[in-house]
DNA sequence: CCGGATCCGGGTAGATACTG
DNA sequence: CAGTATCTACCCGGATCCGG
């Protein structure tokens, strides 16, 4: 009888919660959102550039949580000089694109700041 | 010419940056979850409850974020005795479910360990 | 150089006790 | 009941260092 309702809110605490556990961690979103600014692919000293302000050793921990959960691939080449680490989003790290959007248009929506934002990607207005 | 293609994005730093930095914080969106849950209003007792594991002081301190960004609003009755204080979902609040809606969807699909939450609500699976 | 790993300091979350 | 105070533990950020 309460069924109905639950249902209707199509969310739970157990999926909702461990999957806002990992996605909701601080870069994670933003990391995956380079990714696919990037085409698809990025290296490792080129987010540093994109996500200013982001520690090697976050950077890090955050792309091995990524791969270890299988949104991201990492891709080592060591044979050639000096050595390549690409990563490239999975499908189902691509799909993030949709909450990163969603999470966008409620921002445009209720606290836009920038307006540039709302028409497209402004690189500048960085924090 | 670039142009076309990052408006196709749909997103950017400044206002990704912005949001995720304030929603992604730890229990913000299960907060607002509880809220919704709860029909668009929770006392401050009751989150405890349906959080399991987290504590006054972060919920406080997340409720009070909420409140300054408008997500949430807070009705305190010290009148009476005990002191009530309600916490109710704003338009904007409500809104963030759609968000909610589109993590869950995202689980459901690449990452659902227990089958009953893609069926329905169950509070009993709670990490 | 590039891709990290390591060491250290500060802030934020967690646990528990306490108060109006 | 609705928080605040305190103390601890962990995570994040900054800088440095190191192997290929």
């Amino acid at each position: 009888m309460l069924l109905g309702f639950f249902a209707d809110t199509m969310m739970n605490d157990c999926t909702v919660r461990r999957t806002v556990e990992f996605l909701g961690k601080k870069w994670t979103l933003l990391i995956l959102l380079e990714l696919h600014k990037g085409g698809g692919s990025r290296r490792f000293s080129e987010f540093r550039g994109c996500l200013d302000g982001i520690t090697p050793k976050v950077l890090s921990a955050r792309l091995s949580e990524l791969e270890k959960e299988e949104l991201v691939s990492k891709n080592m080449d060591s044979s050639s000089f000096p050595i390549k680490s690409v990563y490239t989003l999975t499908q189902s790290g691509e799909e993030v694109m949709d909450i990163i959007r969603n999470i966008k248009g409620w921002a445009i929506k209720w606290k836009l700041v920038n307006e540039a934002c709302a028409l497209y990607d402004c690189d500048e207005c960085e924090l």
